[in-house]
DNA sequence: CATTGACTCGAATAGCCGTTCTACTCTTGA
DNA sequence: TCAAGAGTAGAACGGCTATTCGAGTCAATG
């Protein structure tokens, strides 16, 4: 829907939204001036009316600090789908968000949607939301996103708990009918990259309309 | 730590927290004045200093809409926990809240703490929040929270799966070490209540520390 | 070169906003 | 009865706010 932005509008969008996400309330047209470095508060009122006219915010006229979002603040993206063995399946466009409140940092989460029964033993179901954390390390024990570099370029990725051993890096499933992946120390920091962990998961009963 | 609050101001903070989950800024003195029918903003400015010296908000000296909510508007009280055949714990200062987005109705909601493994084979785990919906009735196969009304107080609640059967009501828990109960249909009306069902579950893992 | 569109400034304006002050009415309790 | 406290109204003030206007810069396009 929301055409893309320029560098500096994309900049503007972004210092409301934290501010927002820090204030409890939207900027005025002179603090998001000053943030931005911008003299004329006409000015301020230009580049919203674009943010405006593209759909990423909505304005009340006159009304102080009268600019919504059109996605809300506190949501984080849901990217796709993970299923075990199979490549993330990326949302062309991620527009669907869950919301989980202000503990999880919005800038370093993301979301996915899990498939299959790969993690049944660890009661993540088919449908679930998993809240990704964004990192590149773990500890063992951890449940993470681990992806299989093919050339450089992410191929297969996983929803598995890591576990280091001596000469190897487990990753494990949640479910006996599938075995763990072995993977050599040397081939692990080669061809492996750990895209997050777990830090929360989510289900959603019934149709309760709960797209956010 | 909050003082209690009588009718009016009781009414004005509720108000001033709608607005804030409707709008997505808060509201003016102007505005409220309006909606409590008060006809001067002095005495509107008099009750919001009511309401910031017994902790309920925080204003921001001059700035326009410059008032904060010392709880999070979108956050539902997590009431206490429930355990398979024990009375519903009450937290005496339910202070915690989880947030769960704009698709729950925070009116109608509460959160509780499942402990134990009764819902195990549903993959509701011990430590798992369960979102409730506040209603009286449900439909067959929705996760219910049920209590035994002893001498019409609440005694022994429970987690369960609803089922209504030809002469009777089966309460079916997720664990086959456990039995389900059975109730005949007058002994249902009669000394049972429904307090809601779960929409949602919500898992933490690790100390990311997420209350709220 | 002329034109267009995007971006920038400074100034002005009309109205909105939080705050303060004075004055008044109740109710409660000493 | 008197005093104190909570609640109400009205008016006024200084600053804040969104919006508009005129004028200008700069880069790309024809």
């Amino acid at each position: 829907m929301p055409e893309p932005l320029g560098e500096f509008q994309r900049r503007m969008l972004e210092f409301i939204v934290n501010y927002i996400r820090r204030e409890g309330m939207p900027p005025t047209n002179r603090e998001i001036g000053k943030a931005m470095k911008i003299a004329s508060t006409g000015h301020v009122d230009y580049h919203l009316s674009m943010l405006e006219k593209r759909g990423y915010i909505i304005r009340e006229a006159k009304k102080s600090r009268g600019i919504k979002l059109t996605r809300h603040p506190w949501g984080i993206p849901v990217e796709g789908t993970i299923a075990a063995g199979e490549p993330i399946e990326i949302f062309s466009e991620p527009d669907q968000t869950i919301e989980v409140g202000h503990g999880v940092d919005p800038e370093n989460s993301f979301a996915l949607i899990v498939r299959g029964q790969s993690m049944i033993e660890d009661h993540i179901c088919d449908g679930d939301y998993v809240v990704i954390k964004r990192q590149r390390t773990c500890e063992n024990g951890d449940i993470v996103v681990a992806v299989h570099l093919v050339e450089g370029t992410p191929g297969k990725a996983t929803l598995k708990r890591f576990f280091l051993e001596k000469e190897q890096v487990r990753l494990q499933p949640a479910n006996a009918e599938l075995e763990p992946i072995y993977i050599p120390r040397d081939e692990w920091d080669r061809e492996w990259e750990i895209q997050g962990k777990v830090i929360a998961i989510v289900r959603h009963y019934g149709g309760s309309g709960r797209a956010a």
